[in-house]
DNA sequence: TAGATTGTTAATCGATTAACAATC
DNA sequence: TAGATTGTTAATCGATTAACAATC
C-alpha cells in the first residue's frame, strides 16, 4: 500500500475506473481481468495493471481483480472513506447548480455552507442551507472545519477571496473562475475552467471539418 | 499555417495562451517574449516556442511575438472567428447556469434552443430561449444548424439521446453526464465530468495531509 | 498439474526541455 | 553591426505498451 510519487496522469484515471468498478459492481460481477476492463473502457490491459500496481497488488493471478474489493480501494486511494465540508462561494446560477447536486453529498463532499456578497440572495436556501453574506464566510471557515471551498465567483474577486480564505484554514479549492489561483504551497486547487473546455471542442470540431474538406 | 497531428497536450494549453494573451492585450501591451510569458504562465520558455511553432511561425527573431496577432491567430486556431449554434439538452440547474452564462456567446457559441423531457419546464425562459419538450429536439436539429449538443441530463438517458442527436446531425457533444458517450468515429466529444474532478482533488488533498502527518 | 492472469521488467513511444544556429 | 530572441534540432525525461516470469 506503499504510494509516493504517483503522476497525475494516474490519479486523473482513477475516478474512471473507480465508475466501471461502480457499474460491475451493481450488476453483481464478481471478478473482472484485466482485459475484461480493458475491453470495456477501451484503454490498455496493461496501462490498467501499471495504474493499479502504484498502489501495490490488488489482483491475483490466474484470477483477475475482485470487483468489489478493487472498488472500495480506489474509493479509499480517492479519499472517498473520509467526509469532506465544504462551502460555496458565490451563489448564482452555477453555484446553486452544484449546491442542489446530491450525488457528491452521496461520496462524503457535504455542503456545510453558501456565501454571495449579492444581499438579494441572502437567506435563499440551497436545499437546507441559506445564502450567507461574505462578510461571515471568515469566522464560519475558522469555527466549522472546511476542507473545501468552491469558487463559483467571476475572476475579477476570485484571487482576493481565494487569499483570504487560506489565510482561514482552506486547504483545497474546486476553482469555477477563470483565473488561475496561485495559492501557496500545500494548498490544492482543482480548477474546471469550463471555456477552456469548450474552446478545446471547438477546435476539435473545427479540424474535423477541415480534413473533411480536404478529403 | 500548416497543421497535422497537434497532439491533444497542445490543444489543451492553447485556450490558457489565448486567455493570457488577451489579457495582456486589454493592459495594452504591444509584445512579449516567449521567456516573459514563461514567467507569467510557469510554463518553459521551450514549451511556449514549441507549442506555437506547431502552427507556424508566429514571432520574429530578436522581437518576440506582436501580443495582438497572437491573440488573434490563436482565436482563429481554436474556431472563435467562426459561430457556433448550441443546444441544451436538460434545463435542470446546471443546465440553466451554462445557459445563462453570457461569455460564451462572446465567443461566438450562440444559445439556439433548450430541451427537457419534464413538462414543468416547458416555457421556462432562459435568456431569450425557451425550454422545449424533448420531442421537439430532432426536428429542431435538423431545421436549425446546430454544431453542438450540451449534455445536462442524467447518465441514465445521455447514451440513447445521444445516438438520437448524432442521426439527426450533431457533429459535437458537450457532455455534463457522468458516463461515456461512445459515439461514431468523427463526432466530437468534450467531457466535463464534475465529480471526477472533485475526486482528484480529494486525493491530492488526502495525500498531502498523509504526507504532513510523517513529516 | 495446466491454464490463466497478474506483477514487473524491458522496449517503445511521445512529450518536454535544452541548446544553438538562423535571423530580425 | 551587436544584441535579442525565435525556430528548430538534439537530448532528456516520463508515460505507455509489450513481453514474460512468477504464481494462483
Amino acid at each position: 500500500m506503499e504510494e509516493k510519487g504517483i503522476s497525475q496522469a494516474v490519479i486523473g484515471r482513477l475516478p474512471r475506473y473507480f465508475r466501471y468498478l461502480g457499474e460491475l459492481k451493481d450488476e453483481g460481477v464478481e471478478r473482472v481481468s484485466s482485459q475484461e476492463l480493458s475491453g470495456l473502457m477501451h484503454v490498455t490491459a496493461s496501462q490498467i495493471r501499471q495504474d493499479f500496481n502504484n498502489f501495490g497488488g490488488f489482483g491475483q493471478q490466474g484470477y483477475g481483480y475482485n470487483v468489489e474489493f478493487l472498488y472500495e480501494e480506489i474509493g479509499k486511494i480517492l479519499g472517498l472513506n473520509k467526509t469532506h465540508h465544504l462551502i460555496i462561494i458565490g451563489a448564482g446560477n452555477l453555484g446553486q447548480a452544484l449546491g442542489n447536486y446530491m450525488n457528491f453529498e452521496r461520496r462524503g463532499f457535504i455542503l456545510k455552507g453558501m456565501f454571495d456578497k449579492n444581499p438579494a440572495l441572502y437567506g435563499k436556501k440551497v436545499r437546507e442551507i441559506e445564502v450567507q453574506p461574505m462578510e461571515k464566510v471568515e469566522e464560519f471557515v475558522r469555527e466549522n472545519d472546511i476542507d473545501i471551498a468552491v469558487l463559483t465567483i467571476p475572476k475579477s474577486s476570485a484571487v482576493g477571496v481565494a487569499e483570504v480564505l487560506v489565510a482561514n484554514g482552506i486547504k483545497a479549492f474546486w476553482n469555477f473562475a477563470h483565473v488561475d489561483l496561485n495559492v501557496p504551497e500545500g494548498i490544492q486547487v482543482e480548477n474546471v475552467h469550463l471555456s477552456d473546455s469548450l474552446m478545446k471542442l471547438s477546435y476539435n470540431l473545427e479540424r474535423y471539418n477541415q480534413e473533411q474538406e480536404k478529403g
